[in-house]
DNA sequence: TTGATACACATACATATGTAGTAGTATTAA
DNA sequence: TTAATACTACTACATATGTATGTGTATCAA
C-alpha cells in the first residue's frame, strides 16, 4: 500500500508506463529524446529497482523481452511527492502557493479551478 | 548566486539559522526536540556540508565555538525547492493545486490571498 | 594549574540514486 | 544452421546524504 519514496528517474519511467501502457525496457528507454537518452542498462537497473520496490511487475514476455506495468498509482505517487514538499513547509501550503506563482506557472484558472475543487470538497465535509 | 539544491536536513538547519539568527552548531543540535535529536557529529557535518556549498558562514567565535550564519536566502531556497517539484509536473501548477487541496492544507483564505497577488502580478506585467 | 568538558576536524560507513559495463542466453534473419 | 543481435541478470562505481566515531585541542571551573 505505502508507497516508497520515488526518485526522479524513477518517476520519469512511471510517467511513461502510466502514459503509454505497459512496455519493455527498450520501449521505456526509447521514449526519451534521443539527446540525453541514458543507457539500455540505466534504464533496465531502475526498472528493477521499481519492481523491488513494487511500484512495477512483469505481466507477459514479447519474445524474450518483459513487459512491464505500472503497479503503483500515478495520484498515489504524485500525492506523495507533494505530501513531501509540503513537510518541508511544516505543512503550510501558503508558501507554496507563493512560489507557484512568483514561477509564473499559476494562472487565474488554475486558481479558479482550485477554488471550485475546494468548495466541493468543503460541502463533502459538511454533509458528511 | 546559483544556490545548490538542499537536502532534508540541511533545510532544517537552514530554517533555523533564518528563524532564531546566528548559532553555534550546538545551539543549532539543540533546537531539535529532545525525542529525535540528531547527534552533535551530526549537525556538525551537515553544517560543514552547508558551508562547503556556500549555504552559510562563520561569522565569529565564541568561546572556540564558530558562529555561524545563513547566507542563502530563505526564499531563494524555498522557491529552488517548488521549482523543483514543478519540473516533475512538467511545470504544471494545477495538478501540484490539486494535490495541496486534497491533503487538506490549502484554505480559502490561501486561494484568495493567492489570486489577489496574481492579479498583482499580472497588473505589473501589463504595465511594464 | 590541572582535570573535566566542549569543540574542531578528519574519517568512516550504510543507503539511495544515477550511471553503465559484462557475461551469458535467447531470438531471429540470412 | 549459424552468425548477428537483443535481452536478462549481475556487478560495479561515483556522488549525495544521514549518521556517527575518534583524536586532539581549547576552555573553564575548582
Amino acid at each position: 500500500m505505502t508507497l516508497p519514496r520515488l526518485s526522479k528517474l524513477e518517476l520519469r519511467i512511471m510517467r511513461i508506463l502510466w502514459k503509454q501502457g505497459d512496455l519493455s525496457i527498450r520501449e521505456v528507454q526509447e521514449t526519451f529524446p534521443r539527446r540525453n537518452r541514458p543507457a539500455y542498462t540505466t534504464i533496465q537497473t531502475t526498472i528493477y529497482r521499481l519492481e523491488g520496490k513494487g511500484a512495477v511487475e512483469r505481466i507477459r514476455k514479447i519474445g524474450n523481452a518483459h513487459i512491464f506495468t505500472a503497479v503503483a498509482s500515478r495520484s498515489e505517487a504524485e500525492r506523495r511527492l507533494v505530501d513531501d514538499l509540503l513537510s518541508l513547509f511544516d505543512g503550510h501550503s501558503q508558501p507554496v502557493m507563493s512560489y507557484l506563482i512568483e514561477s509564473g506557472s499559476l494562472t487565474l484558472d488554475d486558481i479558479k479551478e482550485a477554488e471550485a475543487a475546494l468548495r466541493k470538497a468543503a460541502e463533502r465535509k459538511a454533509r458528511k
